[in-house]
RNA sequence: GCCCGAAUGGCGGAAUUGGCAGACGCGCUGCACUCAAAAUGCAGUACCGAAAGGUGUGUGGGUUCAAGUCCCACUUCGGGCACCA
C-alpha cells in the first residue's frame, strides 16, 4: 500500500538537525553521500585511449564574479544534459571546467578593499568550484585550468608572438574607443550604442598607439566557414556575425581633387556600391575627421573646416551616429573630377562619412541615397535622378529611390537595368583604369590592449635602437610585477603595470640598451579566444596545446553559453583557430560544430538584477528544493534557448515528481537477475518506447519533452505496482531502472540513489543507455481517426496491419459516420491505413 | 530602414513526412486518507452551450480530401545591425 511510503514534507527537511528516517526521500543526504563516491570512481574522467569514440562537451567557462548564480545553473545543466546522455550512449567524453580569471572586476575589488586581485580572483573561483561540485556537474575536475594562471598566461603571450610574427599583430595609432570610467580603451565589439559594454558609461575617442589583431585579414573566411555551422548554430547567432562581419560588394573609383593655392592635383579613391549611378553623382564628401580633409582644404577654407572639426569632437558618438540629426558640412574650396563624364563636383567635409570606413570618401548621388539627399537639401545642392523605379522624383519628394528600375541620362549606361549597369560600369572602370571591383567589410581590427593590470601582459620590449622586440620564448611567461596591491591599481588612464620600475626596465633582449617593457596588458578575450584548445592537454609544457590531443578531441562537438557571446567570444574564437589551421598547429577551421544558446533566467518577467532588487539566490533555492529539483526546473521549464521565468516554475513541483519516481524504488520486489522478458508486456511496451522517444529527443536537444516522457513512464509504472501486475513483476524492475537511467541526466543524485536502491552498483552516470527491442514498439491494435470532411467521427480499433480495403469498409459501416453523412452520397473515401480514413461527402 | 526569430488554454509548454490540437507539468476544482492540517493518492479542467452540437493554434486570403504545420499579404512582440556609401 502508498501509504506505508508516506513521507515527510522534504520540502521542509532539516537536513542538519536530523536523519532522515529509513525509506524517505532526503535530497540532503543524497548531496551529502554521492560526490566522494563519484571521485571515486572517477567516472567524468575521459579515458582517451581509443577504446571509445571521442566527444567533447563545452559550457562557455565561468567569471569568477562571487558564487554561481542562475544564470550559470541553468547553463550548466544544460551542457551536463548533453554530457551525461553522450557517456550513457558509450561515447568517451571531455567535458572539462575552469575559470576566465583575468578581468577588470577582480581589480575593481582590490583597488576598494586594498587587496590583490589574486585573492578576490582565486576566493571566487574557490567558492564557485564547491558549489559546482555540489551542482554535480559531471566535469574532470583533473582539468581545470585558470586564465590568469602563469602556467596559462605563458602560453597566451607565445600565441600573441606567433601572431606577431605573421604580422598578425601590430601596433598603430588612430582613434579609439576610451572608456573614461574603467579608464581604458575598448574594442569595436564592446561598444554597444555608444556605451561601454561593460560599465554602460559613455564611450569617447581618444588617439592612441595600440595593439591590435589583424582579423579583417580573416574577413572573408569568417563570413565562407559559416556554411559549416548552418543548422548548427542558432541562426541569429550566424545572422548577428554576418552583420558584424558586413561584406559588401562595390567598386573603388578614383577622382582627380584639382589642385588650388600652389597644391598639385591628387587622386582620391571613394567606394561605392552603385556604379551604376555614376552619372548622378553631383557633389562629394571627404569624411571631416579624416587627415585627407585637411590635405585637400583650399586655403581660404582651411578656417572653417577646423572650426567644424571642433564642433564634431564636442558631439558624443551617440549624437553623433544619429540619423535624426540635421546634416551639417563645410565646403572645402575644391573640386573632384567624375572620371565617368568629366564633371566637376564640389568637394565637401561631412561627420556622416566615417574616416574609418572605405577610404573616408564618398562620391554622392542624392537621387538614390537618403543619406546624399538629406545633405543636398540642407545644402541646397543638385539633384538628378539617373536610375527610373517608377517611384516620384526624389528631388520633389524627398525620398531617395534605392531599387530597381531602367537607368536614364547616363550615357553608354542608358536603358540598361540596375545590375546591368553595375556591371558594365564595373567594367569601364576597369578598362580605363579609373577604378576596379572590390569588396569592403564592416568589420575593423580587434584592439586588444587595455590599460589595466590584471590581463596577460603583453610580451613586447621598447628599445630605442631595436624598436619592438619580443621577449624570447624562452623568457616566456613575463609574468605580472609583484607588489603593486590596492590604490597602486586604480585606473589613471596609463597602465598600472608602469608604476613597477623595477618590472618595466629591462635590458633590450636584442641589444642589451636600457629598454621598457610594453606596459599594457591583454583583453580577456584573447585568454579565451584559445581556452578549449589547452583543456585537450592541460598540463601540457612544450607548447600551448599538445596537438595530437588537440586533433584528437576537437572540435568541440557541442558548445553551450549564452547569446551574450554571439559577437565576441564566438568571432575571436573562430579567428584564433583559423590562424592556428594557418600555422600548422590545428587540423580543421571551425572550433564550434554545434552551439546551443540557452536562455536567460528571469523573474517576473525581468532579468534579475540586483539594481531592480528581483534576484532569486541559487544557494537558497538549493538549500531549499536540493539541487535535484533546481536541475529539473531549469530543464523541464521550456526548450533549452528559451528564457525561464522562475516567478512561472515550481521547484518544489519538481521536487516532488523526483521523490514520487524515488518512491518507485521501494516498492520493486524482483532480484536484480530477473528475467525481463517474461514481465508485463504492456508496461515493457511503454518503457521501450519511452527510451526511443527520449534518444530522439535529446539528440534535438528537446530536454523538457525528455522530461515530459519520464512523468508518463513514472505515472504508468505507479499504476502498475498498486493497480497491476504489482511490483513483483521483472517489467517493474526493468521500468524503473529505466527511469534511473533518463534521471541521470537530469537529477543525477535521486537517480544514483534509486539506482542503489535497486541493487544496482554505482554509478548510474555509466551505467549504458537502455537498448531498445524493436518488437516492443510495433504495436498490434491502433486507433484509427474516421472523419467526414476532415472533421472527425469515429475512432475504430482496428489491428496495426489491417489493409487498405477492410479499413475502408469498416469506416462506412460506423454509424457516426452514416449518422454524419445524413443521406448525403459519398464523393470519395481517402484511406491512409492503419491511422485515418476520410470520407467526403458528395 | 535592413536582417533574424517568435505568436497554441488561466500559465510554462507538446504535436516525424500536412493526418485525433492542447502531451507533460503548474494553477484551479472535487474526492479518499486525517480529529484537523500538511504530505500522499485518485478524478476533472481549451472555449461557447442545459444538451445535441458548434467554435478554436496572432489577422486576412489561398493550396489540399485534410493546415498549428505549406504558399501569399499583413499585425504584434522579441533580438541584432544601422549616417558602413
Amino acid at each position: 500500500m502508498n501509504y506505508e511510503h508516506r513521507v515527510e514534507a522534504f520540502v521542509s527537511a532539516q537536513p542538519d538537525t536530523e536523519q532522515p528516517a529509513e525509506g524517505t526521500y532526503s535530497f540532503a543526504a543524497m548531496e551529502a553521500r554521492w560526490p566522494a563516491i563519484w571521485d571515486e570512481l572517477k567516472v567524468f574522467e575521459p579515458l582517451d585511449d581509443g577504446s571509445r569514440e571521442r566527444r567533447y562537451v563545452l559550457d562557455m567557462f565561468p567569471y569568477p564574479s562571487g558564487d554561481l548564480h542562475m544564470g550559470h545553473a541553468e547553463a550548466f545543466a544544460m551542457g551536463d544534459v548533453v554530457a551525461r546522455y553522450l557517456r550513457q550512449c558509450g561515447y568517451d567524453v571531455l567535458h572539462p571546467i575552469g575559470w576566465d580569471s583575468f578581468g577588470l572586476p577582480a581589480e575593481n575589488a582590490a583597488i576598494k578593499r586594498d587587496a590583490h586581485p589574486a585573492e578576490w580572483t582565486y576566493t571566487n573561483i574557490d567558492t564557485q568550484a564547491a558549489s559546482f561540485r555540489r551542482y554535480a556537474i559531471s566535469a574532470d575536475w583533473s582539468r581545470r585550468l585558470h586564465t590568469s594562471d602563469p602556467e596559462y598566461y605563458r602560453w597566451t603571450q607565445w600565441l600573441f608572438l606567433r601572431f606577431y610574427e605573421k604580422g598578425l599583430a601590430y601596433r598603430r595609432n588612430s582613434a579609439v574607443n576610451w572608456c573614461p570610467r574603467d579608464q581604458t580603451v575598448l574594442a569595436n565589439e564592446q561598444v554597444v550604442n555608444g556605451a561601454c559594454e561593460r560599465c554602460g558609461t559613455q564611450v569617447t575617442k581618444k588617439n592612441l598607439n595600440q595593439w591590435y589583431f589583424r582579423i579583417t585579414e580573416y574577413a572573408d573566411r569568417l563570413l565562407e566557414d559559416m556554411d559549416q555551422l548552418h543548422g548548427h548554430w542558432p541562426e541569429r547567432v550566424l545572422a548577428m556575425q554576418r552583420n558584424w562581419i558586413g561584406r559588401s560588394e562595390g567598386a573603388h573609383v578614383k577622382f582627380d581633387v584639382e589642385a588650388s593655392g600652389g597644391r598639385g592635383a591628387r587622386s582620391v579613391d571613394v567606394f561605392t556600391t552603385r556604379p551604376d549611378t555614376l552619372y548622378g553623382a553631383t557633389f562629394f564628401v571627404v569624411a571631416a575627421d579624416a587627415d585627407l580633409a585637411v590635405d585637400i582644404v583650399a586655403d581660404e577654407h582651411h578656417d572653417d573646416l577646423m572650426a567644424y572639426r571642433e564642433q564634431i569632437k564636442s558631439l558624443s558618438e551617440i549624437e553623433r551616429q544619429s540619423t535624426e540629426r540635421e546634416k551639417t558640412g563645410v565646403f572645402l574650396g575644391r573640386y573632384a573630377v567624375n572620371p565617368i563624364n568629366g564633371e566637376k563636383l564640389p568637394v565637401w567635409a561631412a561627420d556622416y562619412v566615417l574616416a574609418e570606413y572605405g577610404t573616408g570618401a564618398i562620391m554622392a548621388v542624392p537621387a538614390h541615397d537618403q543619406r546624399d539627399l538629406d545633405f543636398a537639401r540642407a545644402f541646397n545642392l543638385p539633384v538628378r535622378a539617373v536610375l527610373d523605379t517608377g517611384e516620384p522624383d526624389p528631388a520633389e519628394s524627398g525620398v531617395a529611390t534605392a531599387g530597381e528600375g531602367t537607368v536614364i541620362n547616363s550615357g553608354f549606361l542608358e536603358g540598361l537595368s540596375k545590375t546591368e549597369a553595375i556591371a558594365a560600369a564595373s567594367s569601364r572602370l576597369e578598362e580605363t583604369g579609373a577604378g576596379e571591383t572590390t569588396v569592403n567589410f564592416r568589420l575593423r581590427d580587434w584592439l586588444l590592449s587595455r590599460q589595466r593590470f590584471w590581463g596577460t601582459p603583453i610580451p613586447i620590449i621598447h628599445c630605442g635602437t631595436c624598436g619592438e622586440v619580443p621577449v624570447p620564448d624562452n623568457e616566456l611567461p613575463v609574468r605580472l610585477p609583484e607588489g603593486l596591491r590596492g590604490e597602486a591599481l586604480s585606473p589613471k588612464g596609463t597602465s598600472p603595470l608602469a608604476a613597477a620600475e623595477d618590472w618595466v626596465n629591462v635590458p633590450c633582449p636584442k641589444c642589451g640598451a636600457p629598454a621598457t617593457r610594453d606596459t599594457d596588458t591583454m583583453d580577456t578575450f584573447v585568454d579565451s579566444s584559445w581556452y578549449f584548445l589547452r583543456f585537450a592537454s592541460p598540463e601540457f609544457t612544450k607548447g600551448p596545446f599538445d596537438i595530437d590531443a588537440v586533433n584528437r578531441w576537437l572540435p568541440v562537438g557541442q558548445y553551450v553559453g549564452g547569446v551574450e557571446h554571439a559577437i565576441l567570444h564566438l568571432l575571436y574564437s573562430r579567428f584564433f583557430t583559423k590562424v592556428l589551421q594557418d600555422l600548422g598547429m590545428v587540423d580543421f577551421n571551425e572550433p564550434f560544430r554545434a552551439l546551443l544558446n540557452q536562455g536567460q533566467v528571469l523573474n517576473g518577467g525581468r532579468a534579475m538584477s540586483k539594481s531592480l532588487g528581483n534576484g532569486v539566490d541559487l544557494t537558497e533555492q538549493l538549500d531549499k528544493y536540493g539541487v535535484d529539483a533546481v536541475r529539473l526546473t531549469m530543464v523541464f521549464a521550456s526548450p533549452p534557448e528559451d528564457d525561464v521565468d522562475w516567478a512561472d516554475v515550481s521547484p518544489s513541483a519538481s521536487a516532488k515528481f523526483l521523490a514520487r519516481a524515488w518512491r518507485l524504488g521501494q516498492d520493486v520486489t524482483s532480484s536484480t537477475d530477473v528475467d525481463r522478458s517474461t514481465g508485463d508486456q504492456a508496461l515493457r511496451a511503454i518503457t521501450h518506447r519511452t527510451v526511443a522517444d527520449a534518444a530522439e529527443l535529446l539528440s534535438n536537444n528537446k530536454f523538457n519533452v525528455v522530461i515530459a516522457k519520464v512523468m508518463e513512464l513514472v505515472n504508468a509504472t505507479r499504476k502498475a505496482i498498486d493497480s497491476g501486475p504489482g511490483g513483483a513483476d521483472p517489467a517493474v524492475r526493468e521500468a524503473v531502472e529505466t527511469v534511473a537511467i533518463i534521471l541521470s541526466l537530469f537529477a543525477p543524485y535521486t537517480a544514483e540513489d534509486l539506482w542503489a536502491q535497486l541493487g544496482r552498483e554505482a554509478s548510474v552516470a555509466a551505467a549504458g543507455w537502455p537498448e531498445v527491442e524493436e518488437e516492443l514498439l510495433v504495436e498490434e491494435t491502433i486507433t484509427a481517426i474516421v472523419q467526414v470532411q476532415g472533421k472527425v467521427r469515429d475512432r475504430l480499433q482496428v489491428p496495426a496491419n489491417i489493409g487498405e480495403e477492410e479499413l475502408r469498409a469498416l469506416a462506412l459501416d460506423s454509424e457516426a459516420v452514416s449518422r454524419s453523412l445524413d443521406g448525403r452520397g459519398i464523393r470519395t473515401v481517402i484511406v491512409r491505413a492503419p491511422k485515418l480514413v476520410n470520407i467526403v461527402p458528395s
